[in-house]
DNA sequence: CCAAAAGTGTTCCGTCTACACCCATGG
DNA sequence: CCATGGGTGTAGACGGAACACTTTTGG
């Protein structure tokens, strides 16, 4: 009965990690420089093969979990790329998983560790295969995501300032916002709190710091910006 | 230097169409009952294995192709589906696709061969494994490209009433729209063509044919509906 | 003659955009 | 005292939504 599957080939399956960070006012993705043939030394995404006795976002957690030791990052698949020579040394195809994370959740000593960098989205060198390609779809797909979500917090500190979330804006869509309109959309929304505490780092003057509240966001689920 | 592959496990992929269609107002999609194990009986989707030889687009196209003899389709990946127990015979990781096509394109009689039908989406039976969700996501996307590009002609005949667009994009979105407001923006695109040719069909007053003009189009992309 | 679908404009309302000045403070 | 970033409101433009009646003709 399951002899089936047996007219059929296996083929390796991996995944690779678009992991998105903002720092300095801009959009980072983490890089590194491959370890291992084919590709050694070229610029790459991080990423690792699916097990058989896991799925294939598990496989992407677990993927994430070894270069960052972080868990409960927010992870969504950007697709599947499955041309033929894609690897140069076998046949593999690979599905793209793009993760937020807070730059300064992230252990710098673990950069080192894995030999991976923050590189500004805008000035990636040219990457592996078709990680490009990857990193451009996960960017399009997130930019989408983060209009109407309120997942670019987790890009964030869990304090920020209002500069810091409208840089946050800018970097990802890739242009100057007005800041009193800006402004003006996040009053609108409760779950975006204003706390008592002043951020003086960024200013002389100081600046409110804000706090996204997900129970109150659960409530009323109207983000837009 | 290869070696470092074969610390891994390769995993059967194949590839799920849902393939769209648009008949008696209603947005279809293309299921089967599987005539093999495991699942025989079940209503599924149409689908196929990946080669070695082939890119994973390829082989949807190919699959599609094997179905309904047809070449040139639109097709968009939907994404991957890979939970461990998706399948119940075999680790099968799935890459789903969605197809649009012209009902009346496709020789009904490779319907029966294949043992497919047309399914209204609003009243599909229980579905294989995850090809329901297969199908959500589908849609989903379907409906989001729809407003912004214009694949839904593929779902139209060439020469088609603005009461059949509007029909459409009722079945696609799920709810009523207004004819006038329908028909303002239909005229703001050049691209889509009033002819001279009037269908008596569906009515007996008659209704204009319009035709979608792809080389007007790629001159001026501003598409909306 | 009537049922059934085709065709046609205007008004209103809400949303988005553009825009400039004062404030607080550290150095 | 001044450079730097923080903070605030309004008016006009634009786009989307609501809405009803006339036309044509096959049966």
């Amino acid at each position: 009965m399951t002899s089936f599957y047996f007219e059929h080939q296996k083929i390796f399956l991996s995944v690779d990690c678009i992991i998105f960070g903002f720092d300095e006012n801009k959009l980072k993705v983490l890089i590194g420089k491959r370890q291992m043939d084919p590709g050694r030394g070229e610029w790459s995404l991080y990423g690792g093969f699916v097990r058989t006795d896991e799925s294939v976002d598990d496989a992407a957690l677990r993927t994430l979990y070894e270069l960052t030791g972080m868990k409960n990052v927010y992870m969504r698949q950007v697709g599947a790329f499955g041309s033929v020579d894609r690897d140069p040394g076998e046949r593999v195809v690979s599905i793209a998983y793009y993760a937020l994370i807070n730059v300064k959740d992230y252990d710098s000593r673990l950069l080192e560790e894995h030999g991976v960098e923050w590189v500004d989205i805008e000035a990636i060198p040219p990457l592996y295969s078709d990680h490009q390609e990857m990193v451009n779809k996960a960017r399009k797909m997130m930019r989408e995501k983060i209009k109407s979500n309120p997942v670019g917090f987790r890009l964030l500190p869990q304090l920020f300032t209002l500069t810091q979330l409208q840089r946050l804006y800018e970097a990802v869509n890739g242009e100057e916002l007005d800041k009193r309109n800006f402004r003006k959309r996040v009053k609108e929304m409760d779950f975006i709190e204003k706390t008592n505490l002043i951020d003086k780092i960024s200013s002389k003057r100081g600046a409110y710091l804000y706090r996204f509240n997900n129970k109150a966001y659960n409530e009323d689920s109207n983000f837009k910006l």
